[in-house]
DNA sequence: ACAAGTCTGTTGTTTTTCCAACGGAAAAGG
DNA sequence: CCTTTTCCGTTGGAAAAACAACAGACTTGT
């Protein structure tokens, strides 16, 4: 449990513990891991979670599909990131989505009881710990009303030239890189692939921007 | 501010708390009261915000302009909900909406930093309004997702479908009545109005449903 | 090195949405 | 009670997205 030190570290639950704080707390709060293999989910639709997580390595993407087999990506989780606080209130019902490893992961479980039942005593980084979760949690709102935001654009183009502007606000350059292929962009902004890459085509055509694969540069016009 | 002792006792937040409790807790997070006529804008975008609201009567809209015009309603505040939380990060940057109150409304602000600052002498249910607070944005990270799942729809027909039949779920009845009228409705799901419109007397035609201004009705197939 | 599979751009057709405009019904306001 | 405004359904044409199908480039695995 030890080598997850430096990264945990290094995330927003974290910030701002020491190495003595973090083996504290990693006890206190009855940490376990669990690995899984890449394309295997690490839950499913109607199960039950009971545990706060961050991923230490891998990568997860939070994803639903419906009656009819659309897939939708509505989350992607990186190293470092928490998951599953939106179902830590009591009697919170069943998962309604999946969460699927898209390659080789390893995830920290952490008892949710024992984060918000305080043990001042024992583990003086225990506030600081409240206090970023909630911070992290707040973020993580303020994450999905961003994605809303490109949802809610009524075209295909408009919801791309939003995600693209905001990922290079977010990288800050406009060179960067996205993590999805071709396939994944159109889950996540719930678009025609086709159709998008079309759009994407002609974007480039009119000078707006470049790509390479998953590498993308935006023009001034 | 004693008039509101018997709302918040209704809230998530407080939910637990006794007058006592309550009344206290008013003290120590610094509560201060502020009414906004219809149709006034509470905030807008690029403002700032350094406190948690709840509203105690009347409704707002968070929205949502583009450059060209296009309005989307991102959610819809009701009595009783606390707002604001997703930038109350230190440091979270200006404000990316508005919010407008659609009818005349009465909003609370407490003061963020008490509120996470604990002060377990004075008030013995701060504890337990922190638990409450992440109950709330947790449930509300949920609620996000749950849009985020209409909003991927492809169709605004399957738009329509997703949410009336969650909302008869929520309410569980199949008779409900929803909180916007036709043009709030489409900016809610971001379609066209008209469009939006002719499916849902499509989906009676088709004997799906039915429906009088905002009163829906779900039938069997 | 080869075969199988994946990823991406492209094209043509079908379907759906968007947009603008209108009229009637209902509500609001004086 | 009458006027004004808002709300809602409807229509037709323009625009866009969805869909299906395909071929070439690139990856992966053996």
């Amino acid at each position: 449990m030890k080598k997850y030190v430096p990264l945990l570290k290094r995330t927003k639950l974290f910030s701002g513990a020491g190495d003595d704080d973090i083996l504290s707390m990693l006890n206190c709060l009855n940490a376990t891991v669990r690995a899984y293999n890449k394309g295997e989910y690490a839950f499913r639709q109607g199960g039950y979670i009971r545990d706060l997580m961050i991923l230490a390595e891998g990568r997860l993407h939070i994803q639903k599909e419906d009656y009819w087999g659309n897939l939708n990506i509505l989350n992607e989780i990186r190293p470092g990131e928490m998951f599953g606080e939106a179902y830590i209130v009591p009697n919170s019902g069943a998962l309604m989505n999946d969460v699927i490893a898209t390659e080789a992961s390893t995830v920290l479980f952490f008892d949710i009881d024992r984060i918000l039942t305080a043990c001042p005593s024992a583990c003086p980084f225990h506030t600081q710990l409240l206090k970023n979760m909630f911070y992290t949690i707040s973020e993580k709102n303020k994450g999905l009303v961003q994605k809303l935001s490109y949802m809610s654009a009524r075209s295909t183009r408009e919801k791309l030239l939003s995600y693209l502007s905001d990922e290079a606000k977010r990288q800050n350059s406009s060179s960067f890189s996205i993590p999805f292929n071709r396939q994944q962009l159109a889950d996540f902004l719930s678009v025609d692939r086709s159709a998008m890459s079309g759009e994407l085509c002609k974007l480039r055509d009119e000078g707006l921007l470049g790509f390479h694969k998953s590498e993308f540069t935006l023009y001034e016009v």
